[in-house]
DNA sequence: TAGATTGTTAATCGATTAACAATC
DNA sequence: TAGATTGTTAATCGATTAACAATC
């Protein structure tokens, strides 16, 4: 069996999201066109990457939204939902925390580790605050398996290496900082610098030329 | 003349940072295979992207990191540098001031907005915080050509178009809600939920198989 | 049926990787 | 010279786009 694009990936979550609002409005199907409009892509790769979670349409009717909303959760979620772990509660992990505590239902942030002792042992946005020592038992306990890493730069190698060896999987890195990791290992790195960088760059390449 | 692939963009930006911290650390000099591992990259790209932007190594001694810094730089920055505005003083908005205060010579956040009277009219993280019926004003008056975007994602749409009609062309979008914006207009998008499922849904095909 | 849409296959495109001659 | 590295070209790879037969 083949895998899914990591773009397929991404278009299925942003998908999904639409199709909420959708539903949410009243609408009970919809068209690879319509929903290509909403998201940019094209009705051709909305179809592929429909087919790819195994919905199907119809050429009379278009494809059933909550038909297209389970199949996708199906594909994408894991079943019994999520537990994640945030590493480093800075201004960045403050604001992610209460950024994700609306968001998800499936994606949960079980737990948030700093070694500030005026932030452990409070509870910031929902979420429970460890001191970093205990960050291997409690991700053992609680069976974690993705954990967002907002430390400072030269801390994130050490505290990933950490993660890894208490068995987290996957890492969503907001350090600007590439991480060494063994190839199992799943980095997605956010790098907030980089991006603005190469905003700015195109912006000046492409905008209206106001120097 | 032929236009530098995106991906090359964020390599660079990933290359300057690491060669200032080499320089930082007392080298003058770099092989690719060097910047290559440690960017994670592989040596023929590291040539290819260098090459791109002008810069010239020598079979003996590698690159110069003073050469590659400033080439990079005349490629990458605005001369003059580039002035910034962050629109939504949030959790996240705050962060984001926090984080670029520090990090970046030539690109300066120099306005931030809101409509909440209890934020406007202060200074938070050295930047001060206008009220959202400023913002046309104040971008042209400033010359701001990029802004970050990080309103509630039913606000972004219209804060966007405002935001172009005043003279942006370049965009860094944290809000979830795909814009639609004439083609000229630049839009990064970081969607930090999008990131996650993928990270999620990837951690648990390639990870160690706990369930 | 007629017409728009779906599902599938082939063509294109862009970027990465591999190969190798040129260079110090 | 010998050997490692640079600069450049060709081959590969993956994803997107275009084309079109099948379907309701």
């Amino acid at each position: 069996m083949h895998q899914a694009p990591h773009k397929t990936i991404e278009r299925l979550s942003m998908y999904r999201r639409l199709l909420n609002a959708a539903k949410a409005g009243g609408q009970s199907s919809v068209y690879s066109h319509n929903l290509a409009e909403m998201s940019g892509s094209t009705a051709a790769q909305v179809r592929r990457d429909l087919m790819e979670v195994g919905c199907h349409g119809n050429p009379k009717t278009g494809y059933a939204i909550d038909d297209l909303i389970e199949q996708i959760g199906l594909f994408l979620d894991h079943p019994a939902g999520e537990p994640i772990a945030l590493i480093g509660v800075g201004n960045l992990g403050r604001a992610l925390l209460h950024f994700f505590a609306a968001h998800h239902p499936k994606l949960k942030i079980v737990a948030a580790f700093d070694d500030d002792p005026f932030k452990t042992g409070r509870v910031i946005h929902g979420c429970h605050c460890y001191d970093m020592g205990e960050v291997q038992n409690i991700i053992k306990a609680k069976h974690i398996n993705v954990a967002l890493l907002t430390v400072p730069a030269d801390a994130a190698q050490g505290v990933a290496e950490k993660l890894v060896d208490a068995g987290v999987s996957g890492l969503l890195n907001f350090a600007p900082q590439r991480l060494r990791l063994p190839n199992h290992i799943t980095v997605e790195d956010m790098d907030m610098t980089t991006a603005l960088e190469k905003t700015a760059f195109l912006a000046r390449q492409n905008g209206n030329g106001r120097q």
